[in-house]
DNA sequence: GTCATCCTCGTTTTT
DNA sequence: CGAGGATGAC
């Protein structure tokens, strides 16, 4: 069988090389997982070697679903199926195996944003510290950033830096002691618990490396410490990995991305050699240049050359819009055109989640049906996680974050201060709440209301470990009845209860067909937990809605960038140069994402929290990077615009702010360039009517005399 | 201990 | 504007 015709001739050179470490450096649309799920099927088809000595890691498990499809297609007859999954999951899968060996037992608990909160607080009250003086979602976000470049409590405490350094150490080392008491673990140390397993245990080492004769890691630019230890650990013994990564696509810093990994693999993996496939399959030319003006202007990269042969194409289109309503607006008007000219799949990609409201709305009032990427998924739904917590008990019962999640929901009367007395209790006998509450009901610690509550909740949990032997999806239904949660909601009797009961059927149905698969309830428990909202991407909706970020690895023929503003992108937390090139290489992600269209939008006016921004939106600097004849203006000959201004042309007082951005640049517009022309200027009342023609000057300048105008 | 209401405060990006 | 915490009446 010859897989290879179909491939050119740097994508069969980085498939062929069989031995030895592959890095390949791959341009945006190049191929690069094409050129992994080639390599997987040509190793087995030629024999070298069988279907579970090979590993391949992917960043999502989306992608790892859809390698692991193509794979299948590519050879048809497979008898066993080579190991494709993320760094996470394989940790898991290592680990429920090997807990033992770093200090957890096999049936440890996942936990995820959430529960870490759960547990933080309980630190707080432990320590007498108030979030007011120290937000958890700060502490929240420097632990897990730490465990990110693989630091521990101490490392943490050396070498952070920063100014309240030793007191998020005590919470650190007290969130890393609740979670050990839990047997709890939260993503960050699924990874840093498998390094440590292969780091203390060398035959672990061993075993994995030599099990896997062929590893494969996608996306290998956004690998972090403790992913690239574990990388490095699996390659040991035969040192057969396959790196495919571009450094321009490098979004995932924040999380502990480290660009050296992919910048210093060769001094890594001696010998390695490197294969750069820079023909672009994706994007027509327009496209393609326009990315490729802007992320040139990055320094730390190696850089390449990405060409195509696919010329014309039509050209990239800004639209500014005076509101965020009109720019939604744009955006529908354009995407219906597209859907009647036969387009299929378009996306709408903005830099925040919380921008994804307005297109919402939008595209609900136009009728046309979409999907929203991100956001809540189902299995971070509040009805699902409960129930959730509630099988999780069944199974260990000594899992206090789940414990704490439903002891009192439904509400039961097990209100703040008993949870306090069990945490004491808990802490003071050095055993699991679950332990205390019986403890509690057997030695009568509580009044006699509170005791018939807790003997209630205790019998719950027990009943449902007995049932432990039935299918999965007769206990989920089970425990939904037996706990009173079904019963509260149908209680509730408002739409939203009855949209969750809804949803906790459909996972009794998850449930059902999670027999099929032949997995454990554990297997069922971990997958809910890494299911990650991208997951749930459906490639063939016609209009998805999605983060720059989300949006990596997929392609649109129509693609809108819109919220193109300084503050947004680049985000204004994001400003100082290193984060700036990142969000550039984000910017840039965003535009290689489309196959024959782009289109830029912003908008004049952006409003947070509610309320209207200090003054007018400047257009995202990124814009000004793409050489100009790249760009084009959408035609709006002229526009009428509503505001209030009073009667003799000047602005009101306190009323300038909302309309500041476009009258304002329409003056300027006037002044500086003498092409402007205000058509009419008319009071409407309090308002003001101001109607402006926007003439054929060259687009940049105009998108900057906007944005430079100061209003007196 | 619970529920309702008021208020505060904040939105980067994710496994 | 909205979620989630803090406060106060039962």
């Amino acid at each position: 069988m010859n897989l290879l015709h179909e491939l050119n001739e740097q994508q069969k050179h980085a498939v062929t090389l069989t031995t030895g470490p592959v890095l390949v450096l791959a341009g945006a649309g190049s191929g690069k997982t094409r050129t992994i799920t080639y390599k997987i099927a040509h190793l087995i088809a030629q024999q070298l070697a069988r279907p579970e000595q090979i590993l391949a890691v992917t960043f999502t498990n989306k992608a790892a679903e859809e390698m692991r499809t193509r794979v299948v297609g590519l050879l048809q007859a497979l008898s066993a199926s080579p190991l494709i999954c993320t760094f996470h999951s394989l940790a898991v899968r290592v680990l429920r195996r090997h807990a033992h060996r770093v200090g957890y037992r096999p049936d440890f608990t996942i936990c995820d944003t959430d529960d870490q909160k759960t547990i933080l607080r309980n630190v707080y009250e432990e320590l007498k510290l108030a979030d007011k003086d120290l937000p958890i979602r700060r502490s929240h976000a420097v632990i897990s950033r730490s465990k990110n470049k693989s630091w521990g409590p101490e490392q943490y405490l050396q070498r952070s830096g920063d100014y309240d350094a030793e007191i998020i150490f005590k919470i650190f080392l007290s969130y890393q002691k609740y979670l050990e008491q839990s047997n709890a673990v939260d993503f960050d140390d699924l990874l840093l618990l498998t390094v440590k397993l292969f780091e203390e245990h060398p035959a672990m080492r061993r075993e994995y490396s030599s099990r896997y004769q062929y590893i494969l890691i996608d996306e290998y630019q956004d690998t972090n410490p403790p992913q690239y230890e574990i990388v490095k650990s699996l390659a040991d013994v035969q040192q057969n990995i396959t790196a495919v990564g571009d450094e321009d696509q490098s979004i995932y810093s924040f999380r502990g991305a480290d660009i050296r990994n992919i910048l210093e693999f060769e001094r890594d993996f001696p010998g390695a050699v490197v294969v750069k496939l820079e023909q672009n399959y994706r994007s027509t030319s327009p496209i393609l240049e326009a990315a490729t003006a802007l992320v040139s202007h990055n320094v730390h990269r190696k850089g390449k050359t990405l060409w195509t042969e696919n010329p014309g194409g039509e050209p990239n289109e800004i639209y500014v819009a005076p509101t965020p309503e009109a720019e939604a607006d744009f955006v529908c008007r354009s995407i219906h055109h597209h859907l009647q000219e036969g387009e299929r799949n378009i996306a709408v990609m903005y830099r925040t989640n919380f921008q994804s409201r307005q297109f919402e709305e939008a595209l609900r009032r136009f009728r046309i049906p979409y999907q929203l990427v991100g956001g809540v998924s189902f299995y971070n739904r509040k009805e699902i996680k409960d129930i959730l917590a509630y099988l999780r008990l069944v199974i260990n019962a000594h899992d206090n974050v789940s414990l704490l999640r439903v002891i009192n929901e439904p509400s039961r009367g097990i209100g703040r201060i008993t949870q306090e007395k069990l945490h004491q209790l808990s802490r003071e006998s050095g055993v699991s709440l679950w332990a205390s509450v019986q403890i509690a009901v057997q030695n009568n610690l509580f009044p006699a209301k509170t005791h018939l509550a807790l003997q209630k909740f205790v019998q719950i949990i027990q009943e449902g470990m007995e049932l432990l032997d039935l299918p999965l999806y007769s206990v989920v239904e089970k425990i939904a009845q037996a706990s009173g949660y079904l019963e509260m909601l149908k209680r509730e009797n408002t739409e939203e209860a009855d949209n969750r009961i809804l949803n906790i059927n459909e996972l009794i149905a998850a449930a059902r067909e999670w027999i099929g698969t032949g997995g454990s309830v554990q297997d069922f428990l971990d997958n809910a937990a890494l299911r990650s909202e991208a997951d749930e991407f459906d490639a063939s909706a016609p209009v998805t809605l999605i983060t720059l970020h989300n949006a990596k690895g997929l392609e649109f023929p129509v693609v809108f960038l819109a919220g193109c503003e300084e503050g947004l992108v680049p985000h204004s937390r994001s400003l100082e140069e290193d984060a700036l090139e990142e969000e550039r290489r984000l910017f840039y992600v965003g535009m290689t994402r489309a196959q024959k269209k782009l289109y830029f939008s912003f908008s004049r006016v952006r409003r947070f929290y509610g309320a209207e921004g200090p003054g007018a939106s400047q257009p995202s600097r990124f814009l000004m990077e793409i050489p100009e004849r790249l760009l084009m203006q959408v035609q709006v000959p002229s526009r009428t615009y509503g505001g209030s201004v009073v009667p003799d042309g000047s602005f009101a007082r306190g009323s300038e702010r909302r309309l500041h951005g476009f009258v304002s640049g329409a003056m300027i517009f006037h002044d500086r360039f003498g092409h402007g022309r205000i058509l009419q200027v008319e009071p409407l009342g309090d308002d003001l009517k101001i109607t402006v023609q926007f003439p054929g000057l060259g687009i940049k300048k105009m998108l900057q005399s906007y944005a430079r105008l100061k209003l007196v």
